[in-house]
DNA sequence: AGAATGGATAGGCATTGCCTATAGGACATC
DNA sequence: GATGTCCTATAGGCAATGCCTATCCATTCT
C-alpha cells in the first residue's frame, strides 16, 4: 500500500469515475485502473464496483475511505510540521559558557537577542570547558562560548572566532608598577599571585603567559571568580592577571596592560562538528558573531 | 514521502543506527542510506546527526517519529479494517422480495438466517419487481428474490434459480370441477377470474397462462394479495390461479392443479451484475440456495 | 598502529509505475 | 438496430527508482 495509491482511490472516490479523476490528477487513466487493481489485491476486497461504465464504492471501499483520506491529511501535517519547524525561528536554544565569561559577554546578548526573536526559548549552562564539550556531546548543549583553539583531537568541534582580549595586569594602586603604561611579566617575577582555581582555562591561559615570560608564579590564593580576586588585589595581597572584559573599577586597584603582544585570550563559539542546527540555534550563532565587535571595547574603561 | 522511508526511518530511530535498522528489516544498509537522504530531501531538513559513526535524532527528528508511528499504525488499521470487514460475516444486507413471495417464501428463511449469522443485520424491502430492480440499481437493495426470468436487456442482473412451484385453480368449494385431479384453464373459459393488480408479476404469470390455453380471461376483481383474492373465491364470486406457495386451509376453497405443465412460476435470487457482495451477503444468496428444496413442498397441504 | 565498526558513495540490475494504443462493454442517438 | 461515444481494462514499451554488492572514508577500540 503506497501513498500514490490511497491519492488515487481518494481522487477517484471523490470525482465519480477513474477518467475524471485522471484528468483531475493529471495521471493516465491506465495508471489509475492499475494501481487501484494493485490495491484491491493487495487488501483482498473490490473497492470499486464496476457497474455499466459507472462506478461505485463498495461497502468497504466506503469504509476504506475516510481513513485513506486520514493518512493522506496526517502525512501532510507531518509534513508541513518539519518544514514549519525548519524554518520558523523559535524554540528552544541552550547555550554553554565558561564562568570567566559569562558574567561579562552573555548578558546584553542574551537581552538583545531574546528582543529580536521573542519566540526563542534560551537557556544558558556556566560550567568549565571539559563539562561543556561533554555537555555538547551528549545534546544537552547546542552551542558553547568558550576560550579558543580547543586542545581536542580532530575536528570534533566546529568553531567560530568571536573576539580576542588583551590581558592585564591587575596590581595594588599603590604599587610601584601601577603607573606604568605596561608591564612584562618578568616585572612582576617575585611578587605573590592570585589565580583562578585549576580546571578554569583561564589559568592555563595565564600561567601559558607566565611561561612565555620564564617566570614560575608564586600562586598565595586559587578562586572562582575574578571578582574575589581583585578584591584580593585591591586589599594589597597580591598582584592577578586578568582578562579585558573583567576589567572592573575599583578603588585600590589598578590596570596595566602586559607588554607580551601574544598575552592575549581568544574567546569562540563552539558546535558539535555534524549536529545540523535549528533556524534558533543557527540563529544565536549568527547573533554572536555578528555583535561580537560592539562589545570587544564596551567595558575598557572601568 | 513513502510508507517505506517512514518505515525505515522509525526503525533507524529505534535501533539508533543505520547498520542496526539493515540488519531488522532485512534490508542493505545503503538502501536505508539512500531512502533517509531522499526524505531529508524532501523535508528540506536533516533528521538524523552524524556524529562521528553514531547517530543521533534531530530536533525536528525528534518531532517528526511520533506522527511516521502514527502513520505507519493508522496504515495497519486501515488494512486490518478491511481485512476484518470482507472476512467476518457481519453487518447489513438488505434483501427485496415481491409481495406475492414475501409472507410464504422469507419468514423461515430469515429465522434461521439469523439464528446462523447473529452478527448479520437484514432488512426486507417488499415491493414489485422493477421498483426492487430500481433499488438495485441504487444499491439499495443487495439481493431480490423474485419470479424470474426478468424480461430485462442483456446481462444486467445475475440470477440464481431458487424454486419451480406449480400453478393451482382456486375453486369454490361446490364447483362443479372442484373434485377433480386437474383442470385446464380452457374448462374454466366462462368463469369470472379474480386476479392481483397490475404491477404484480404474477398476474402476468397467470394471464400468460390463460393465453397459452387461448383464453381471455373475464376479470372483475382485483387486488394487491392472494388472501383476498381467496375469501372472494370461498364467497363463490369466481376462481383464481394461485402459485403453490400461497395455498390456503381456507372451508369454502377447493385447489386444483393446472394441467398445463408449463403453468408454474419459477422464482430465483436477483443481484445487479458487477456487484461486489459483502461476505454477509453472499452468505445470505448462499443460504437462499441451498435452504429452498426444504421449503418447496412445506404449505401444500394446506 | 592496526583492526573493526558504521555511514556514505558508486555502479549495476530488476522492479515498477507511467505512458500510448487498443480492446471490450454499456449507453445514447439516429 | 446500427453507430458513435464514453467508460474501464489490457498490452507493451520506456524511464525512473529502489535495492543490491563493492568500496571508501572516518571514527573508535584494542
Amino acid at each position: 500500500m503506497e501513498f500514490h495509491q490511497l491519492r488515487y482511490f481518494c481522487a477517484i472516490a471523490d470525482s465519480g469515475g477513474f477518467s475524471r479523476a485522471a484528468r483531475l490528477t493529471h495521471v493516465s487513466q491506465p495508471s489509475l485502473s492499475q494501481q487501484i487493481h494493485k490495491l484491491e489485491e493487495e487488501l483482498g476486497a473490490r473497492l470499486f464496483d464496476r457497474i455499466g461504465r459507472t462506478i461505485r464504492l463498495t461497502e468497504l471501499g466506503r469504509a476504506f475511505l475516510p481513513r485513506a483520506r486520514a493518512l493522506l491529511f496526517d502525512l501532510e501535517a507531518a509534513r508541513s510540521a518539519v518544514v514549519e519547524g525548519s524554518t520558523s525561528i523559535a524554540g528552544p536554544v541552550c547555550v554553554g559558557v565558561i564562568p570567566t565569561i559569562a558574567p561579562y559577554f552573555l548578558p546584553p546578548l542574551l537581552a538583545t537577542f531574546s528582543r529580536k526573536y521573542p519566540q526563542a526559548h534560551v537557556t544558558v549552562v556556566e560550567e568549565i570547558t571539559p563539562l561543556l564539550l561533554d555537555r555538547m556531546r551528549s545534546g544537552n548543549v547546542d552551542v558553547a562560548v568558550v576560550a579558543v583553539p580547543l586542545q581536542t583531537r580532530g575536528h570534533e568541534f566546529q568553531s567560530f572566532p568571536l573576539i580576542e582580549e588583551k590581558l592585564y595586569a591587575a596590581l595594588p594602586k599603590h604599587h610601584a608598577l601601577a603607573k606604568r603604561r605596561n608591564v612584562t611579566l618578568g616585572e612582576l617575577h617575585d611578587e605573590p599571585f592570585l589565580l583562578l582555581r585549576d580546571g578554569h582555562c583561564f589559568r592555563e591561559t595565564a600561567v601559558a603567559a607566565c611561561k612565555r615570560a620564564r617566570v614560575r608564579p608564586k600562586i598565595i590564593f586559587e578562586s572562582g571568580q575574578f571578582s574575589s580576586i581583585l578584591s584580593m588585589v585591591c586589599a594589597g595581597l597580591g598582584v592577578s592577571i586578568i582578562p579585558a572584559m573583567a576589567l572592573e573599577k575599583r578603588p585600590g586597584c589598578q590596570f596595566v596592560p602586559l607588554a607580551d603582544g601574544r598575552a592575549t585570550r581568544a574567546i569562540g563559539a563552539v558546535t558539535l562538528h555534524g549536529r545540523s542546527l535549528s533556524r534558533v540555534q543557527q540563529a544565536f550563532l549568527a547573533h554572536l558573531t555578528e555583535t561580537n565587535i560592539a562589545t570587544t571595547s564596551t567595558n575598557l574603561e572601568g
